[in-house]
DNA sequence: GCTTGGAATCGAACCACATTAAATA
DNA sequence: AGTATTTAATGTGGTTCGATTCCAA
């Protein structure tokens, strides 16, 4: 990967599919995520032009310059002139917008070298999501003027507030400065601040108040029963999602208010669906097989540290065990304490004991959890409750038993 | 700081057989 | 094409046991 189109290698990338792990220029980007109804869902974001090898969350707009978690920290971190940058966040789109939908979805598009000049322009400008939808007929064509509008709708940065853009360090901009960060005004919640989402189900799960207006932090798990939960159910029913505890109890943070609850049930949102690399802050709402897919393909350690003890992540199965933890890559490291380009700084002595209080913690709460199993077929379940065992195997019918769910008592 | 051994924890394996799905007549 | 029969695969829970981790000496 590199600074080039991955898909025609031609065209510099512009933006990062992470259901395909690809850095695409803007005409690839469209033919690509054209080709069906799922490649559209894809969500997708600007490309990192520092690294170029990571989607985009945040633009700083002192540079002009997109940048992935990683680099927004390495440039914006320190205690450097950059830590004073402005930012804006990135959000992601869906479908197939238009450039000039994009442009409003990003207001500094326009700024891109390759919009305005390139073949990438003549595409992406002489179509409309209009036409997209008529060139695919039928349902087809209406699912893509839903995703296009869900690409349009999730972003108006005109109506955003630009008194909350956000400045300083990027150590901590969910913990601490998500809240102040320049979200687009559209991807919030309709008469609601409390709860920051992105794209078509982000929304849903927004118009369910109920949802969130018992969003403790400390009564949240992610805990995903199946895929079925995951991809279906689930994402009608956000709260399947959280069943109970181990936020707080992994990172110790427990959080009250509304705007905490805001920036951090966004970030649950991204986390329950496996979304280590939770650098698109700004496209929880995928909600993808392939995007959950890629946690493990695509470890981002730099979210982990931004979370900062806000997140904890699941497994599939929604047992929560250490492996788990390891298997999303980012998760070991929260286990494990700082990150190794972590900067000494005053307060991490109180953050290393407040992160071993918050293990601790989260310890004797997974000791203490129930785990329950799914039984697919009752049928089968009911017979295995009432077969007797020997030593737990079941045995033949009519051989001598030592267990007897029935009748708890020994054959001999 | 390193080693050692016991305790605690975890997860896979085992068992029989009704049920389910697939293949065949 | 539809039906009946046969075959193979699956899943269910309590217990055991080996492997791993933890912790104090």
């Amino acid at each position: 990967m590199g600074y080039m189109c991955d898909f025609c290698g031609e065209q510099r990338s512009i933006v990062y599919c992470r259901s395909d792990a690809a850095s695409l220029c803007l005409s690839c980007d469209r033919n690509v995520h054209s080709a069906n109804a799922l490649s559209r869902r894809h969500s997708r974001t600007l490309v990192c032009e520092r690294c170029n090898l990571q989607p985009a969350f945040v633009r700083c707009i002192e540079e002009k310059i997109s940048l992935c978690p990683n680099c927004d920290w390495l440039g914006h971190g320190g205690s450097n002139t950059g830590s004073t940058h402005k930012r804006q966040a990135v959000s992601c789109y869906s479908g197939c917008p238009s450039a000039a939908e994009l442009s409003t979805i990003w207001p500094f598009f326009l700024d891109f070298p390759l919009v305005g000049d390139s073949k990438c322009e003549q595409i992406m400008g002489s179509m409309s999501i209009n036409e997209v939808s008529r060139d695919s007929q039928g349902a087809q064509g209406k699912k893509n003027i839903q995703d296009a509008s869900v690409a349009v709708g999730v972003t108006n940065i005109q109506n955003v507030d630009k008194s909350t853009a956000w400045t300083g360090s990027s150590m901590l901009p969910y913990d601490t400065k998500l809240q102040n960060i320049e979200l687009p005004a559209a991807s919030t919640c309709a008469g609601s601040p409390k709860l920051s989402c992105f794209g078509a189900k982000g929304q849903t799960v927004c118009e369910d108040d109920s949802f969130y207006e018992n969003f403790n932090m400390d009564e949240v798990d992610l805990s995903i029963e199946n895929y079925d939960e995951l991809f279906g159910a689930a994402l009608d029913n956000p709260e399947k999602l959280f069943e109970n505890d181990d936020i707080d109890g992994l990172f110790g943070m427990e959080i009250s208010g509304a705007d905490s609850n805001c920036q951090d049930a966004h970030l649950m949102e991204g986390s329950s669906m496996g979304r280590i690399n939770g650098i698109q802050p700004a496209c929880s709402t995928a909600a993808s097989a392939d995007s959950m897919m890629s946690c493990k393909t695509e470890p981002n350690i730099c979210f982990a540290r931004q979370a900062h003890s806000s997140l904890s992540f699941s497994g599939l199965t929604g047992e929560s065990s250490a492996g788990d933890y390891q298997d999303c890559g980012a998760s070991s490291l929260l286990l494990m304490g700082e990150p190794p380009w972590c900067p000494p700084c005053p307060e991490s002595s109180n953050l290393a004991s407040s992160r071993s209080n918050a293990v601790m913690r989260y310890k004797e709460k997974k000791k203490t959890r129930k785990f329950e199993k799914k039984v697919r077929y009752a049928s089968r379940k009911a017979r295995a409750d009432v077969r007797r065992r020997v030593k737990g195997r079941f045995v033949k019918a009519g051989d001598a038993y030592d267990y007897d769910p029935m009748t708890p008592t020994r054959s001999y």
